[in-house]
DNA sequence: GCCTATAGTGTCGAAAAGGATACCGTGATG
DNA sequence: CATCACGGTATCCTTTTCGACACTATAGGC
C-alpha cells in the first residue's frame, strides 16, 4: 500500500485532504487513474503510455490501486498473457479529483511551462 | 522542492495530473493549504493544528510551498517574532483542487474509515 | 531452433523523505 | 536572574521509494 500519511488524524478537519492523498499518491497513480477513466487497458498498453516507468512500478502501482479497491484486474487464462485493468465504481468516485487535478495543472503549470 | 515526479512529459495527457500532484505532495502540504484556504496563519497556529508535525517538517513544508508560489511569508520584525503565512493568487486557484479532494476524501474515506 | 510478445518477478542499491532531538537569540515577565 | 514564547536551525538516523537490470513461462511464427 502507499505511504501512511498519517496514522494519528490529528489534522482535525483537513484530514480528509490527506486521506485521499494517501490514494492518489504514488509517483504515477495519477497517470494510470487518468488514463484508465477513458477505457479498459493492458498492462502493456498502460507501459506504452507511460513510456518511461518500469515494469516492476507499474506492478507495484496497479497492485495498491487494486487492493485500494480502485482497479480490476482480469485475468484471461490465454496463452499470450491477457490481463485488463479497468476502474472500479470506487475508482470512477476519483473523476472529479483527477479532473481538478488535471485542469489545474492544464491551467497553471501548462504541463511543461515552470511555475510562473 | 518536492519530490520531482517527472522530468520526461512522456505522460502524455495525463501529465498535467502529475504534474499538479507534484506541488501538493509533501506528507503535509495538503492540510496546510486546506487550513491556509480558511485564513491567514502564524507558525505556531499552525501547528497547534497539526500537533503531530515537527517544527522541521513544517519549515521545510511551508518553505517549498513558498518557493512554489503558493504561499506568501510575511515577516514581522518584532520581538517575539512573528510570521505570518497566507495564501498568494496561485494558491487560492488551487482551492478546487483541495476542495475536490477533502469531498472525496469527506465521502469516501470517511476521514477515519478504513477503505470500504 | 530461435525470436517474438505477454505479464510479470527478484534482487540490489541509491536517493529522498521524514522523524527525533537539541539548540539559537531576543525581549518581556515574574 | 531564570523562564517563557516565538520562529525557526542543525544534526543525525531510519524508513520509504524508486530505478536498473536481469530473468521467468508459454505458445506461435519463421
Amino acid at each position: 500500500m502507499a505511504r501512511v500519511r498519517h496514522d494519528r488524524l490529528d489534522c482535525s478537519p483537513g484530514c480528509a485532504v490527506e486521506a485521499t492523498l494517501q490514494f492518489i499518491d504514488g509517483k504515477w497513480k495519477g497517470v494510470i487513474l487518468y488514463h484508465l477513466l477513458s477505457s479498459t487497458l493492458r498492462f502493456n498498453e498502460i507501459r506504452r503510455r507511460l513510456p518511461s516507468v518500469t515494469p516492476r512500478m507499474l506492478t507495484t502501482q496497479l497492485r495498491e490501486l487494486e487492493s485500494d479497491g480502485f482497479v480490476a484486474r482480469k485475468v484471461f487464462p490465454e496463452v499470450p498473457p491477457k490481463v485488463e485493468y479497468s476502474l472500479t465504481e470506487r475508482g470512477r468516485s476519483l473523476e472529479p479529483v483527477v479532473m481538478a487535478l488535471k485542469a489545474w495543472g492544464d491551467a497553471h503549470a501548462g504541463v511543461a511551462a515552470k511555475a510562473a
